[in-house]
DNA sequence: GCCAACGTTGGC
DNA sequence: GCCAACGTTGGC
């Protein structure tokens, strides 16, 4: 069982956007990084728990715990020439990303990074890291557990 | 809108 | 395989 931070812009699928879809689950799609798609090609399982964050708004945090509800698939927003995440390398015969569905199961009041930041037990997170611009990251069981009693 | 950080691309 | 240029992310 692992435990991972992924991040969506609220403007393109927020918590409450997760919560409103059916059985509260989404397809994760448009991760175009490779070591994010890794992570949920070989490192994901169903299960897993996710940290469900929104970034690239006014109050980036932490809003909703959920997990991981697939495998891996490929994303067909990638075939797609009117998708934003369109590419047009990728042949459905070999597709080049993957993603899983995400279950959100409890929303909750926003983390903020300076929330997280100001928790000396979550300092090391790589969420919080600077520089980090990695969409999918791994969680620490220790950093779960924290942020569960924090919440 | 700015800018630091970092991934990707492409010429060589 | 190197590395400069360029594009993207994302906090502020």
């Amino acid at each position: 069982m692992n435990y991972w931070l992924m991040k969506s812009e609220p403007e393109e699928c927020s918590v409450d956007d997760a919560l409103a879809a059916k059985n509260a689950t989404v397809p994760w799609v448009g991760v175009r990084n490779y070591q994010a798609r890794n992570f949920m090609r070989d490192g994901m399982q169903i299960g897993d728990g996710v940290l469900f964050y929104h970034s690239s708004c006014a109050e980036p945090g932490i809003v909703g715990l959920a997990r991981v509800a697939s495998t891996a698939y490929p994303d067909p927003t990638q075939f797609d020439p009117q998708s934003p995440y369109y590419d047009a390398k990728s042949k459905p015969e070999e597709p080049r990303w993957v993603l899983v569905d995400v279950q959100v199961l409890e929303k909750i009041p926003n983390i903020t990074l300076p929330a997280l930041r100001a928790r000396p037990e979550l300092a090391d997170m790589l969420v919080l890291k600077k520089g980090n611009r990695l969409s999918i990251t791994q969680v620490e069981a220790r950093h779960w557990q924290a942020i569960i009693k924090v919440k």
